[in-house]
DNA sequence: AACTATTTATAAGA
DNA sequence: TTCTTATAAATAGTT
């Protein structure tokens, strides 16, 4: 019999496959929200399903935190980015995308490292 | 009596919590990186601890994976970047402190890529 | 760092 | 899809 990883990797593209993604995907951005919330970590996170469905989490901003807000600038504009060159292309978009996602990375990297001393 | 995640957020920056921290973040990139392999998506993680370390993660690549690859590539130039701008600024000694941690991302790399050929 | 009691996640099936 | 549940994995507290 078969275990459990060997079967969903062979159900390739299954709805069960998709199910299951869906489910562990909203585990992990359950697990980051709460060391969000538990031990004041701050996270900025794009993802690309197989199906390069994009999906990101970014740490809600606290009114005694600028840096979070400017995290949450950096995300808005990537996701408007990809917006506008989803209807460009078909195939593949994602990562004609990837210097883009660099960028905005690195972005919010300078953002927070400037605001390092404020905290 | 205090509940348990009360209590883990009482005790402020004791030894305790950045263990608890640390475990749950390992936790947390070991499963994006199942993700990653399983479901062959792609994730761009920056994360910032209370003490502003930053920890960050971007899709491994795989031998059969150029789109992994690009994604490795973005990784390598973010992370060069950051050690230029460290040495540059001489007077943010917090920051000379960034580490870029994947010790524990590779270790659970490598066990799930072990696994990944058994499949 | 290792152990383990408990909690949490989740794969499979209804 | 959503719900249930048995099993697997994560982890909080401890040593």
């Amino acid at each position: 019999m078969a275990q459990g990883k060997i079967q969903i990797k062979g159900i390739e593209n299954s709805t069960q496959r998709q199910v299951t993604f869906s489910k562990r995907r909203s585990g992990i951005f359950k697990k980051v929200h709460e060391l969000t919330i538990l031990y004041d970590a701050k996270f900025s996170i794009v993802m690309f399903s197989s199906t390069n469905k994009l999906h990101e989490y970014i740490s809600p901003s606290t009114t005694k935190c600028k840096k979070l807000k400017s995290l949450k600038e950096v995300n808005r504009n990537l996701r408007r980015k990809i917006r506008q060159r989803s209807g460009e292309s078909l195939n593949d978009l994602s990562f004609e995308q990837l210097p883009l996602l660099e960028e905005d990375i690195d972005n919010a990297l300078s953002i927070i490292r400037e605001r390092k001393v404020v905290i």
